[in-house]
DNA sequence: TATTGTTATACTCTATAACTATA
DNA sequence: TATAGTTATAGAGTATAACAATA
C-alpha cells in the first residue's frame, strides 16, 4: 500500500487510473472519430465489426454486453450496418437468436477501417518511444484480464465515460 | 520499426493503443459511471470541477476545449454544475467572458466524487501490480504531454469515442 | 472582423418498457 | 419463467446555426 496523500482533490486525481484513461481517450478517441468520419463510421461500429469478425456465428445480446450498451442499441447498430452490408443476420443456434457474420465487403470496409486508425494511432503515440508503446499494449491487456466477478452490468443503467 | 503483420484486420488490432485504451475506458468508464450515478453525476462533470478547479478563473471555451465539447455543450454542463451551487461565473477578464470558480460545496463534492472513484479505480486495476499501475499511470501522463501540433479540433465535429 | 457567451433546434446514441416468439 | 430479438418512446449529450455584446 502507497501512502495516499490526503483527498483534497487536486492532489490524489493524477494517481487514478480510470480518471487519466478518461482524459487520454478523450484526446485519442477525438482524433480517432475525426480519422474514421471520412468513411461515415464510428469507433463503436468498428468496434462492433472486430467483434463480430473474432466472434463469428455470435448473437446480438453478447455484442451488446462487449460495447456495454443494451439489446435494443444493439438493434439500431446492425441496422444499419446490414443496410450497408457489412454485417449478415443468419439463423442463430435457437429460432430465436440470430448468428452475425461480417460479409466479405464487412472485411474488406473493416480492413480499410483499421488502416485508417493505425494512421491515426501512431500520431497519437508520436510522444512514446517503441518500448513504451509496447509497454503500454501489455499493460493494457493486463487490465482487460478480468472477467468482472459479479452482476450484469449491460443494461442496467451503464453508459461509456464521455 | 516493428514489422507490422498484414492489415488484415484482426491480427493487427492489437497493436493499436487507442483502439485498447478504448475496450478499456468501455469498462472502467461503465464502472465510474455507475458509481458516480450514486451522486448524481457524470465522469464529465467530475473531468470539468477538476479542470476548473485547477484552472481558477478560466473561461468557458477553454473548459469547452479540455472536454472536446463545443461552447454551447459547455452551457448545459455549467447551468447545470451552477443550479446546484457547485460552480461560480464571475466577471472575466473582458466584458464577454466569464470567470469560472468552482465554490466551497463545489469543492467538498468534488472531494467526494474523487473518493468515490477512487475506490472505483481500485477495483478497476486490481489485475495490476502496484509497480504497473506506477507505470501505467507514467505512459498516461507522457501520452498527455503533446500540446497538438495544429487545427481547431473542438468544434468541427469531434466527439468523444463511444 | 474576431471572439465570448448565449439560445434554439436537430441529430445521435442509449435506456426503458412493452411485446412476440421461442426455450 | 426466462431468454432473444424487436419496437416505440423518452432522455442525455452534442453539433449547428444563428444572435448580441464586446474586443
Amino acid at each position: 500500500m502507497i501512502a495516499t496523500p490526503a483527498i483534497d482533490g487536486r492532489s490524489m486525481l493524477p494517481r487514478l487510473v480510470g480518471f487519466q484513461l478518461h482524459l487520454v481517450t478523450l484526446r485519442t478517441g477525438q482524433a480517432a472519430r475525426a480519422a474514421l468520419a471520412e468513411m461515415a463510421t464510428t469507433p463503436a461500429k468498428v468496434t462492433a465489426m472486430v467483434y463480430v469478425a473474432d466472434h463469428p456465428g455470435c448473437d446480438q445480446t453478447s455484442l451488446g454486453r462487449y460495447l456495454n450498451i443494451g439489446r435494443s442499441a444493439v438493434m439500431k447498430l446492425l441496422n444499419t450496418m446490414e443496410v450497408r452490408g457489412h454485417v449478415e443476420r443468419r439463423e442463430g443456434r435457437d429460432l430465436r437468436s440470430n448468428a452475425l457474420y461480417l460479409t466479405e465487403a464487412g472485411e474488406e470496409f473493416l480492413g480499410k477501417a483499421l488502416a485508417v486508425l493505425e494512421r491515426s494511432d501512431r500520431e497519437a503515440t508520436a510522444t512514446l518511444t517503441e518500448a513504451e508503446q509496447t509497454q503500454l499494449l501489455h499493460l493494457l491487456h493486463k487490465l482487460q484480464a478480468e472477467p468482472a466477478p459479479s452482476s450484469d452490468a449491460a443494461e442496467s443503467g451503464a453508459r461509456a465515460y464521455s
